[in-house]
DNA sequence: CCTTGACCTGGAGCTGACTCCAAGTAGTAT
DNA sequence: ATACTACTTGGAGTCAGCTCCAGGTCAAGG
């Protein structure tokens, strides 16, 4: 399978590809006698795996040392076990991150359509830069 | 209050507070005869709700156009609404990837966990580069 | 008066993750 | 034979978001 297919498949450039080989994410792929990569099956496999952690915000320097510990063999699961339990540490800080702030978007978009909605067909006195506007703007649920 | 001080409770390097008012994310603080900034409390929400956003990885050009949004008056409203719904679905977005990761990592470490647990007091063979330990290495849940 | 320390500015530098480019080659179609 | 297309490489460029630095100002303390 030559890059196209797989950047079709994958959903990622042809660059990114090669980036990935280059960074040593992805592993030398086989070639063909003129020199152009032949991807198998297991390095599709190995792409959509560094696909989703990336898509997660994985860092590559991160996933060089899991791949390259598999690549060591066996006897390196305790140290692949480490990286994978300290990154889904990681992405739960992130999530909680997240919620904190969608639970704040939630709240002020609730905020704002109360604000819009019964005033606004018509006589909605504009407030100007008044506080309150500022508070309703960037203010937290306190 | 100063910089240094806005800094300390904020938790932003006093470099990042002066580029985030370069940058137009936070309005032009108010300055003592000396030159000095001189933080007041609404200046403070303004920078938790950009610092908020920011954890999340909002883009700091769409909090710009949201802060300028909010200077230029009531009548901007709905085009702020727009703006934060259609933040919320990106961060939705973001939450769904990284959920993803999260159940394939947990997957990964259950997998490892098991592998490693029953066999590795002893007599645990080293299978190398098995077609197996690739697949438990890489492959999803499928 | 002199030093110290916190602040100021404009601008350069850095990191991470791509993304693009020029120049070259190999296989296929006309 | 020639054109076309998909691939190759090494290296440069880009973008976001800081982060650092040199050189300068000011107020307070010894």
């Amino acid at each position: 399978m030559k890059i196209a297919e797989v950047s079709e498949r994958c959903g990622l450039s042809a660059d990114t590809l090669r980036f990935y080989e280059r960074s040593g994410l992805v592993r030398p792929v086989a070639r063909d006698r003129s020199g152009v990569r032949d991807y198998a099956e297991a390095d599709l496999m190995r792409i959509e795996f560094i696909q989703c952690m990336r898509k997660a915000g994985l860092p590559i320097d991160v996933l060089k040392e899991y791949v390259d510990l598999v690549d060591a063999g066996e006897h390196t699961m305790g140290d692949r076990i480490q990286i994978l339990v300290e990154q889904r540490e990681q992405l739960l800080a992130r999530m909680r991150d997240i919620q904190q702030t969608l639970d704040l978007l939630n709240y002020k978009i609730d905020l704002y359509q109360n604000k819009l909605g019964p005033g606004s067909k018509r006589g909605r006195r504009p407030v100007k830069d008044s506080a309150r506007a500022q508070e309703m703007a960037y203010a937290a649920p306190t």
